[in-house]
DNA sequence: CCGCCTTTTACATAACCTTTACACTGGCTT
DNA sequence: AAGCCAGTGTAAAGGTTATGTAAAAGGCGG
């Protein structure tokens, strides 16, 4: 199947033992190389899609082995360290590696973060679309033909109410303001007096009215816009 | 889109510019406010994913604006001091901040620690943690809506009502005097006949009392006002 | 130059905050 | 105990600001 591969390089036995056996359980296959110079050889393999490497090593250390594997290595990495060392932390996040973990740590906050670092570059990799449908209180976003249906009844949005509203609907059931929208859709900071986005937010409530029972963006004074959810209403 | 906003509250302004350069051509969105006041306001924002925050300024420092915050804020916050002083890092990450850094600092060690908190609090975002809600005493704060519940029953605050209620309730059981409430919530001086809180809080207690048994804000004369926590009362 | 979209302007309106006024309270003095 | 008075509760009035929206102005690609 498609599960995932992690490579463990630490001198610890006893520990590359417990978390083979723990990380097996949760679904992926490791593999253990207890120095420096084997892992850094393994580390190549395409294979691989996730290395905890740990810092503390005799013959060659932990940022030696992501110093050699340079900046832009393909396979992400997690440090494991027994100090708690900020110096360690920065140092090792400047070298490329992609989150840190102190040890001693929590098994479930290992596997979190794991998880973590394997979404986020799954997501990196196939970032050709996040979600092509989008569909909160019967509002429909069609991204590939960028069509919006309210109630099932198409409608045409601009360019800019278009993204207004995306941006409204994936955070909906919470407050947006127009400073955040004005930077992230307009491109530039909101001015005292720019009335931009109410503009924008008072044409799309035109448009999707008719169409709609009630209002379902809902204006917060001084705050922002609240797309709405659809089950609390007040 | 996707770019992470980022909330600079220093009252240098030379650094701030610094920062807003730097930090921007690393792609991040940067917003800058020079004093504690403008920059709480602007901290409320959900739409803001870190905020970096001096803790010397004049008017309301650091430690000012961070117990104003509260201790269950959604937003991580990186505090800046020139202060090596170990205090004030113990004091700043018992006041809920999430990192703590020296002026002066290397540009690229403030990046480091940016991306890794951000990192970090994807995580925790990812694994749980739906909502940040506020409760005391049967009622019920909603940061993402501004929203409140009283024994399960949805009200409607307006903003500054909403502030106050809220820090009432962040600091329930204390008395909380008018002049506190004044510089943080309405960002002035109390005057002798200044009377907005007195009313500000009798319309709080006009729309939480139909939901509820008894009066939350106790009045202490002379001295302020109390949410009460719900158990032992006097 | 035309058409579509965005931004600005302008004004009406609604929501909100502050002030004013007066009633009431509790503590203090006499 | 009565009276005084600063502090408080709150209704109502007044003033201020944010928002909704129509219409005009500006931009931009064809």
């Amino acid at each position: 199947m498609n599960n995932k591969r992690l490579l463990i390089i630490d001198d610890d036995r006893e520990l590359t033992e417990l978390l083979t056996e723990y990380l097996g359980g949760e679904g992926f296959e490791v593999e253990c190389c207890h120095d420096g110079i084997s892992g850094l050889s393994r580390a190549y393999d395409k294979g691989i899609d996730l290395i905890l490497l740990d810092v503390m090593m005799p013959e060659l250390n932990g940022f030696e082995v992501l110093k050699a594997l340079g900046g832009n290595h393909q396979t992400p990495v997690l440090m494991l360290t027994a100090k708690g060392d900020d110096t360690d932390r920065v140092l090792g996040l400047e070298l490329g590696a992609d989150d840190y973990l102190a040890k001693p740590f929590h098994h479930r906050e290992l596997l979190a973060r794991i998880k973590a670092i394997l979404r986020r570059i799954d997501i990196i990799r196939d970032n050709h679309e996040p979600v092509a449908l989008v569909k909160v209180n019967e509002v429909e976003l069609n991204h590939a033909t960028r069509q919006v249906c309210c109630h099932g009844q198409p409608l045409e949005l601009t360019g800019t109410e278009y993204q207004i509203l995306t941006y409204l609907m994936e955070h909906h059931g919470t407050i947006v303001s127009k400073e955040t929208l004005s930077e992230l859709v307009l491109g530039r900071k909101l001015s005292p007096f720019d009335r931009s986005i109410d503009m924008h937010v008072s044409n799309i409530r035109r448009k999707l009215l008719p169409a709609s029972d009630q209002d379902k963006i809902k204006t917060i004074r001084g705050a922002g816009y609240i797309f709405l959810s659809g089950e609390s209403l007040t």
